[in-house]
DNA sequence: CGCGCTCGGTGACTTGGTCACCGACATCCC
DNA sequence: GGGATGTCGGTGACCAAGTCACCGAGCGCG
């Protein structure tokens, strides 16, 4: 159980007493789905490496509203939580336990012992960085810019998977999106006249995937 | 003109060998005012350390409308950008001078060889790191929960200042909050009907900014 | 079974974004 | 001076999206 680094492609190269310290100053530790892993008022005090699961961050606005920023796979980390906690901890983004949840814990010093002693890590954290800020900034210009019907045609193809069978609910599609469940229902309904999904309680099944893709990337 | 570090208050206690370094081997440079420092096919080199005037980065969406995302101010790092050209460089954000620009640019090689040296400056780019974040944050609440009005409000009470005259069009405001210029047109007609505000070509000057502040906090 | 809850549907309305177009003004160049 | 051109802001009509209020269907539970 201590190959766990392996996971992590970023890591490869790794010299073996980093990879050491790495393993020896890490904690195991396994959450059970819907755990809160860090949100207002409760900030974060290590890097987390996902090693199963995933994790849900999403933004929670004052009049209750709720948008999915991004999630965090198995294989990446949780950086942002990191920076965030330095600095200011009164941001209103939360990250939840998607799925029941397997991560390495590394504590902030150890984390910034690492950082000084190994490029390899250093490159690791600044391309997950990277990666998170670009997802930032494409969730800026999906609600700035586009329109809510491909969005929701977009995100169904991306959630359905090959099955192409969603369990969610309306509300929950609409947090995805970051809109209002009414408007969910209206537009999943509009797509149903046409054929593209089939809906029934708690469940959105895609029934034309085709016309689905080249509404999403044409319109 | 050695001296220059002192205006960081984040690199007060960097240490005289970790100052030096720095102080070698990055350039000062001057830009003037308009010119675009990274964008869409153009990744920056260096980390930008803003000694005068402000930078203002913003994101372009296809359908040609845009939106402010923060801006960097003398004293402050433009971090993101570096992290960004590590991994992805095909964002669409981009970096415009706003004002004529003074900037020591650290190359990637010793802004890495830094990170590993001093506890100091690795504290200071991920603090830079986290405002940066936040900033990004507040943008997506804004731009998804928010109404109109009352960010018009907000930013018009941001930029009046003291004098309460703003220099800007119309157009330049709605960049500003990610919206159409027609609504920032009938928003500030609406604004002017009720006496707060009053319009010129490329001007808006403040008349009445506790209403507008009444206006902009609680409703 | 009845109770309370979540889920989704709907109509009416408000707000915001788009489109097309127009006149006022500024600049520049003959 | 008199165009030619471009920016700026105003406007009406329309469409898209968000809000509000309410309802009934299904579901789980005691």
């Amino acid at each position: 159980m201590s190959d766990w680094v392996n996971r992590f492609p970023g890591l490869a190269g790794l010299d073996e007493p980093i990879r050491n310290s790495l393993i020896e100053y890490s904690q195991i530790a396994t959450l059970p789905e819907g755990t809160v892993i860090f949100g207002p008022g409760k900030a974060p005090e290590s890097l987390l490496l996902l090693l199963e699961g995933t994790v849900r961050v999403q933004q929670v606005g004052e009049n209750g509203r709720e948008i999915v920023l991004y999630r965090v796979q198995a294989g990446e980390s949780c950086v942002l939580t990191t920076a965030c906690l330095l600095a200011y901890e009164d941001y209103s983004a939360e990250g939840l336990a998607e799925t029941d949840i397997k991560a390495a814990a590394i504590p902030r010093s150890v984390f910034d012992d690492l950082i000084a002693r190994s490029a390899v890590f250093r490159r690791f954290v600044f391309t997950a960085y990277a990666r998170r800020i670009t997802d930032l900034f494409e969730v800026i210009e999906e609600v700035a810019f586009k329109r809510v019907d491909l969005r929701l045609a977009q995100k169904l193809l991306e959630l359905g998977g090959a099955s192409g069978r969603i369990h969610l609910t309306h509300h929950q599609l609409a947090t995805e999106l970051g809109t209002a469940r009414e408007v969910v229902s209206r537009q999943l309904h509009e797509f149903q006249r046409r054929g593209w999904v089939h809906g029934a309680r708690g469940e959105v099944a895609l029934t034309d995937i085709p016309a689905l893709r080249d509404f999403a990337e044409v319109a």
